[in-house]
RNA sequence: GGGUUCGUGGUCUAGUUGGUUAUGACGCGGCCUUUACAAGGCCGAGAUCGGUGGUUCAACUCCGCCCGAACCCA
């Protein structure tokens, strides 16, 4: 391969033919694959070009949930960003502008680990900034390899629109969301229950603790009953209570009998004795007490478990605190104070057994809570906290949700029954080290709130000073910086505000968007398990912060299985890496494959899947190389008039436009699958298989400007329909055939989206056509004969005018005769077909009776009528049935709407 | 344990308000060297639509129960 000097550049397009302007035989993925991804980052193909000042409808923009980046990409991040490049790179075509960020979010506990980890640091040794600044530094190499993976996968997102969480910019997009929320009274801080890690010691949201079945010990205690119902106990008398967990003996405030429990109902109203500490608790009756499990009457304590905060709210009950912030027993234990809770237990039910209070102590599994984090057991600890007040705008947020669009539809039901089930307001604080700072100073004296200000913001309480030298309240002077950082869901459920560069005008007083025109965004995708925090929260927070709901439309994907449908995990070992299925596709292949299930749905991975998308590459490369070498350069082909357009040519081009519409639709509403199978089946069965070996015919003997002109259109439209799915084979063969080699890459991928051109043709007599080609190509099979065979004659009836030529020069027949008539034959009549959508709602129950006559021979057709079971039924409700007889020269083929004599 | 979603040939999948012949792909079997493509073309086999009751003239489709899977929440 030889390329003459002046396109020998660095431009790897340069590398093959491109010059002599023929396409090679073989289409070479692993070279043209990296070679556009290059380009198109080099050249700045996927910038966002809009400004404030466009209108918001010419602009399509997407809010991407941010990726743990020092993770590594899975087949999850593959599916969810490559349906999103889909949309995206879609309505880059169809619209003005298309906007298509990244972020990186390395503001959690996965980077911090790995920042300590790499340097060899503890975070303790420094302050926040300083050990944010590192982590920034370390999660610069991550984030530079997961861009690069991103890019592997063309995804057409632009690169100079990125973010991190854990970035100054964030930090203070974070906290003028926490002032703000405070100022219009949406926060507040309180001393509640909380589910608390003891190990990490802090306090963890409710979808930060996951299930864990443990092992343990079922102990029955014996409590001393004081009272009944009925007044003083008789001496002596006690009843028994099951717990795993002794060690709240000290903690106990009451004990529950289930008001069915008719056995212990004259317990109820009375009060009893707590082993060991002595303290005097009432017997109380609930519903909530599970009667199955042990005696049937158990004690609360603060807080064994969610339920002793449930009786703690309902019943008014006083806080015995027992375990303290380490989980460690605390003054209330008594003997115990100082040791953690095992041992605690340990010692608590020795004793329990030498004072006789022990009754049993048998084997038990059950399961508990543990923080996802650490697999520790949470505690249900009362604390002090920042919590972000949902539960009285459940219905605002559940409208919110109304107002989206979802695709799958189905989806919304997640998020209205997460809302529906919504028992706590949402707790923002946590006692982290590192993490983006609560800007809050409290006065020492009063303890009244100081907020930063917000042209200050970002700032760290425990590096800097609050915006007043006085308390407000009380004039005091000492300040009390808060500790405690933000949930990181707190900063993850701002992206459309990040992206749209929400920010404080201090000059204003208002809040101001640098990009009002992204905001509300067309689409947020998302996984369909975090609908219910992640786009959850993001509704909320942005909704609170807008008074808008910051989605037009939710894209909810499903997961990546594997080949057996199981769900891919590294303890079963049935995790397949995106690098091994890269290495062995081309990434147009894997993306053909993830456009295979419908949104929403999870679906397996399956290699011959793979296969089939390989497949439509190389059919797409050799049906462009056949069109290329069947017509003259492309600028040198010219639209004829209407009037001298073939009417084959027509037809394509007329069957064209209503593909663009059905594409276009399919495009619009997220149906990725469906649009990749009609326009598969369409380029191959109908473009390929009927079309161009038509038009191969027609163009053997010399050019016809017509079909030069219809071979021509459809290649280049083919090429936009395919290139939201296939983009390097796209691109390859659009800059091989369409575009000079100017200076400027001219990309398929920002050229406008094919309209339809309104032809207008007799669709019919097209497919009626192609009926007639599939039944001589089945003729000829059938008899042995290679499809070039020549056939002397054939008679074709049905119309197919204007195709007759067509049909004769592709299947090789010499003359081909349309017949006005119906051959001449023998008809039996077999049967009547009912067109039960019209019989069905007239005759109801008759049907029946109608089946069973015609089954039984039982009919008469009258002056177009069916006479039947003693009704008499039009003509467009029923089809006589009737097998027909050729008894003349040659065989007769019947289509479903053509008759044909090949002779 | 509760909720949500789902269950269609060997595998994956379409099936829009119920209308009787259930779509396509992969795989399988057979035939065809045809001047873009054997990674192609043509033909064929293969499904009582998870099971079971019900509503209806008519159910893959609507309803009840059961079985199984995934996710969310306990």
């Amino acid at each position: 391969m030889s390329t003459d000097s002046e396109s020998a550049s660095d431009d790897a397009a340069a590398d093959e033919s491109a010059t002599e302007n023929t396409l090679p035989g073989e289409y070479d993925p692993g070279a043209v694959e990296p070679k556009w991804q290059d380009r198109w980052v080099d050249e700045g193909t996927y910038e966002y070009d809009g400004d404030a000042d466009v209108d918001s409808n010419l602009v399509y923009s997407i809010d991407t949930p941010p990726p743990t980046v020092s993770g590594s990409l899975h087949m999850g991040h593959l599916y969810a960003h490559t349906l999103q490049d889909f949309t995206a790179r879609y309505h880059r075509m169809a619209r003005e502008h298309t906007f298509f960020p990244f972020g990186y979010d390395d503001n959690g506990i996965a980077s911090e680990r790995l920042t300590e980890q790499e340097l060899g640091i503890r975070h303790q040794d420094f302050t926040r900034r300083e050990f944010q600044e590192k982590c920034r530094e370390v999660c610069q190499d991550y984030e530079a390899e997961f861009t690069d993976e991103m890019q592997s996968l063309a995804m057409s997102i632009d690169w100079t629109n990125t973010y991190k969480t854990i970035e100054p910019r964030v930090q203070r997009i974070s906290q003028l969301s926490f002032i703000d929320l405070y100022e219009q009274g949406r926060e507040y801080r309180q001393r509640a229950p909380t589910i608390w890690c003891p190990d990490c010691e802090t306090a963890i949201s409710q979808v930060e603790q996951e299930d864990k079945d443990k092992h343990t010990k079922f102990n029955d205690i014996d409590f001393d009953l004081l009272e009944t119902s009925d007044g003083a106990a008789a001496d002596g008398a006690t009843f028994t209570i099951s717990t795993t967990r002794p060690e709240l003996l000290p903690a106990c405030v009451s004990v529950f009998v289930h008001p069915d429990d008719d056995e212990n109902q004259h317990l109820v109203g009375g009060t009893a004795k707590v082993p060991i500490f002595g303290q005097e608790v009432p017997i109380i009756a609930d519903e909530r007490v599970d009667m199955e499990t042990g005696s049937g009457i158990v004690m609360s304590c603060t807080f064994g478990d969610q339920t002793d905060i449930e009786w703690y709210q309902a019943h008014d009950l006083p806080l015995r605190i027992a375990i303290d912030e380490s989980g460690t027993m605390t003054d209330l234990a008594g003997d115990y104070q100082g040791m953690s809770t095992e041992e605690a237990r340990e010692a608590i039910i020795e004793d329990l057994d030498d004072v006789g209070a022990l009754v049993e102590s048998r084997d038990h599994d059950h399961t508990v809570q543990v923080h996802e984090r650490c697999e520790t057991e949470v505690e249900y600890l009362v604390t002090e906290q920042w919590y972000v007040e949902m539960l009285d705008r459940t219905d605002d947020y559940l409208e919110a949700g109304r107002e989206m669009e979802w695709y799958p539809e189905k989806m919304f039901t997640r998020y209205q029954h997460w809302i529906e089930g919504l028992e706590w307001d949402w707790c923002i604080s946590r006692q982290r080290d590192s993490g983006i700072p609560i800007p809050v100073w409290y006065c020492e004296d009063c303890g009244e709130t100081i907020m930063a200000e917000k042209e200050d913001l970002p700032v760290d309480p425990l590096s800097d000073d609050p915006p007043v030298d006085a308390c407000s309240e009380c004039g005091g002077s000492d300040f009390r910086p808060e500790e405690d950082v933000f949930d990181t869901w707190a900063t993850s459920s701002l992206t459309p505000l990040i992206n749209a560069g929400w920010d404080w005008d201090a000059e204003a007083g208002e809040f101001t968007m640098e990009h009002p025109e992204l905001y509300q965004f067309d689409l947020r995708p998302q996984g369909h398990d975090i609908i219910s925090f992640w786009l959850f929260h993001t509704v909320v927070k942005c909704y609170e912060h807008t008074g808008e709901v910051p989605f037009e439309n939710v894209m909810i994907n499903g997961h990546v299985l594997d080949e057996n449908r199981e769900k891919m995990s590294s303890s079963r070992g049935n995790v397949v890496l995106p690098e091994e299925v890269m290495e062995k596709y081309p990434v147009d292949a894997i993306r053909f494959w993830s456009a295979s299930a419908s949104v929403g749905d999870d679906f397996p991975y399956k290699e011959g899947d793979l296969e089939a998308g390989e497949r439509l590459l190389q059919k797409l490369w050799n049906a462009s190389r056949l069109i290329d070498q069947l017509t003259p350069a492309a600028d040198a082909v010219e639209e004829p008039d209407e009037d001298d357009l073939a009417a084959v040519d027509r037809w394509m081009l007329a069957e064209l436009d209503d593909a663009v519409d059905s594409l276009t639709e399919q495009f619009e509403a997220y149906e990725f699958s469906k649009a990749r199978n009609e326009l598969r089946s369409f380029f191959w069965n109908s473009f390929c298989d009927d079309y161009l070996e038509i038009a191969k015919q027609r163009l053997s003997d010399g050019g016809d400007a017509s079909t030069e002109y219809a071979l021509v259109t459809a290649h280049r439209t083919f090429l936009k329909l395919f290139a939201p799915f296939l983009p390097h084979v796209t691109e390859e063969l659009w800059q091989r055939l369409y575009t000079d080699e100017a200076e400027e890459l001219d990309s398929v991928h920002t050229t406008d989206w094919p309209e339809t051109r309104g032809y207008d043709a007799d669709l019919e007599a097209g497919e009626r056509a192609m009926e007639v080609i599939a039944a001589l190509r089945r003729y000829k099979t059938d008899s042995g004969l290679p499809l070039n065979a020549d056939l002397d004659t054939v008679q074709v009836y049905g119309g197919i005018a204007g195709f007759e030529d067509a049909v004769a020069e592709a299947m090789h027949v010499a003359d081909l005769e349309t017949l006005d008539e119906p051959p001449e034959v023998t008809t039996e009549v077999t049967g009547v077909d009912l067109d039960y959508s019209l019989v069905g709602p007239e005759y109801g129950s008759e049907v029946g009776d109608i089946d069973a006559a015609i089954e039984a021979g039982e009919f008469e057709e009258v002056d177009g009528k069916l006479q039947v079971a003693g009704v008499e039924l039009d003509g467009e409700m029923y089809e006589i049935e009737e097998s027909r007889t050729y008894s003349g020269e040659g065989e007769m083929i019947e289509t479903e709407n053509a008759v044909l004599i090949v002779g």
